[in-house]
DNA sequence: TATTGTTATACTCTATAACTATA
DNA sequence: TATAGTTATAGAGTATAACAATA
């Protein structure tokens, strides 16, 4: 049984908590619910948001190797490793050692990477749609401004 | 190894993606930067976030039984099952069977309990301070309405 | 019959250390 | 010596199903 429920309800804990100003404890709760309904979103296209995260950096100008994308998702390097792994054995991405630096590996997408990015953008950004429903585009964009700007 | 970084810090992956503008994405570095900080002050007092915001909970007014624990923090009720035994075990939470139905068991916080909650809310504080530097504290107030509005 | 809490279990995610090849 | 990537492994977190007690 999962405890995820949909975007407006909170359970039956009402009353404010110190919990409910703590903005860590809100990006969490954000961040699970969104991840979740994301994560559902890319099924049909047998996707993950880690994989989508590291094919939507691949098929952005950074052409970044396997340590930048390890530091940009805070996910440890080994992990990267077996995301590319994935990606790789569906032909959607390839690593091309850095002629300048050989140890490195720069991961870049196929035709039929980007084209597999482009649909799963859609669906993640539906998704998106869905979890902040309860918020304005101003807001959102308030809100992806302020997000940035404490994450990034 | 562990890929987190300070704050300010994103890698060497510069370039604005789709990932950059995502608000999911975004509250996912926030939480896992910020969680990883509060856990690491969290230490100190053998404590990890999730047992504080079972505990925080328990010390609240809404006198969360597990089930609206479960939803209210999207886990699993067999997490709450685990989180509680170990806030039980140091004497922080006793369980209470609810007279009106008593298969229901309401969190109550003991005395010392209360204590180390105060102490850990002044460290997750402290941590949280840290990880919002780059926002003022109007901007911090503004994220915080944004983030309840949008996972609440 | 349905729900709360519990146990057991399997699965995914995360963290750590050691290794290789390059620098 | 140091760094990028890889492998192996252990630990933490998550999901699922079945059960007892109560409603």
């Amino acid at each position: 049984m999962t405890a995820t429920k949909g975007a407006s309800e909170t359970g039956t804990v009402a009353g404010p908590t110190s919990l409910t100003h703590d903005p860590v404890f809100l990006a969490t709760r954000l961040a699970s619910q969104g991840s979740s309904d994301a994560n559902r979103a890319l099924a049909e296209l047998d996707l993950r948001v880690r994989h989508y995260s590291v094919l939507a950096l691949a098929c952005s100008d950074s052409h970044p190797n396997q340590r930048e994308l390890s530091q940009f998702l805070f996910l440890d390097p080994s992990q990267i490793v077996s995301l590319v792994d994935d990606l790789e054995k569906r032909k959607a991405v390839t690593r091309k050692a850095d002629p300048r630096d050989r140890r490195s590996k720069v991961i870049v997408p196929t035709a039929s990477g980007r084209r597999l990015y482009e649909q799963a953008r859609a669906l993640v950004s539906q998704s998106t749609d869905q979890s902040l429903q309860s918020l304005t585009a101003a807001e959102r964009d308030q809100l992806v401004d302020l997000l940035a700007r404490a994450a990034l």
